[in-house]
DNA sequence: TGCCGCATGTAAAGCGTTACATGATTTC
DNA sequence: GAAATCATGTAACGCTTTACATGCGGCA
């Protein structure tokens, strides 16, 4: 479980409360890395408390409690992120098992996803070279907190556009078109 | 839950146990695509069977039960696999994670980190063109099973590679390296 | 005969999602 | 004063994982 990485990470770079820790799961860390409601999120604030990784700084109007990383969480991620492989990554991901299971199709119908999947990575792609466009070049530190997973992003829609594109053709090769769709663009 | 479409895709292909679905999980598709063990899959069998989805065709030696898809269940996954977007697509990748945080250490602990990332990147390469030789060329059809599959593969570790080194460079212009790894080789 | 791998299953514990629920503060 | 948003929490259900458990068949 990871989670609670995933919170020492967000709190490192500046502190939170619970509700801003939700809302950063609702924006891209959680669209592509890891997702989590605010049912998770706050029980394992707590539990990250006992063990002493994060601690509370401020109270503010609502109820609202401000958690920061104690050196000792510090350590903790840090010891995270630089382990080994970790061997135990345990992976989930819908779109990559639609691309597995793609060849159970009948050439026309993988042909029409194929087409989809080309489009929507174009668009995804847009999307981020829009956000690098806001951001600027990348710095170091808690500021350029994002941009290298931008980046990442932005290669990762690439690969696939590109991907999906020279899949279209090799089965083009073997089957008319369904010509239902129209035509990915590059 | 992708599990069920899981296993229709697996048994679209070809009649199989659960024994062998089991051991199917274990190998590429569990690796990059969804994981789940035997205790997970004989329920969702049972379950399936219920649904007229799948049907036991043939039943051998240890008590083993073999199960194929019905017309209802290759149409349930037609269904699933042409339908749009999702929207709902759950994403846990622990590797992305670790991406999306590793502004949160000092710069010579991200070099480090980064450039396991391009190593592994290059092994699973080298890996997969080697699984590209021995299949040859994509055919159409359940007997080009994976091939597309591995090829995204492909891709996608090159583009991790190619994003690992364009970082290890930014990273390098604002910090002396920390120079306790072998530098990772393209 | 003994071991390994095949082949399936149950039970308990933990985690995550969904739905339900509450109240305070700000804004119009 | 009403509505939207902030901010947190509980409860129930279902799924996953881990551990436990059993027995057959092939091979040496």
């Amino acid at each position: 479980m990871s989670l609670p990485h995933a919170l020492l990470g967000l709190l490192a770079v500046r502190p939170r409360s619970g509700y801003e820790l939700t809302k950063e799961f609702e924006g891209y860390l959680g669209r592509y890395a890891w997702q989590a409601g605010h049912t998770s999120i706050y029980p394992e604030l707590g539990k990250l408390a006992v063990r002493g990784l994060v601690e509370v700084t401020h109270e503010g109007p609502r109820g609202s409690r401000t958690y920061a990383v104690t050196p000792a969480g510090r350590e903790e991620l840090r010891a995270w992120l630089t382990a080994p492989p970790s061997r135990s990554g345990k992976v989930r991901n819908e779109e990559v098992l639609r691309m597995f299971l793609l060849s159970a199709l009948d050439p026309p119908d993988a042909l029409s996803v194929l087409r989809r999947i080309a489009d929507e990575a174009a668009a995804g792609l847009a999307d981020l070279r829009a956000v690098r466009e806001v951001t600027g070049p990348p710095v170091p530190g808690p500021e350029g907190f994002g941009i290298l997973a931008a980046e990442f992003g932005l290669r990762q829609y690439e690969a696939v556009h590109g991907w999906a594109l020279w899949a279209i053709e090799q089965l083009e090769q073997h089957a008319e078109p369904a010509g239902s769709e129209a035509p990915a663009e590059s």
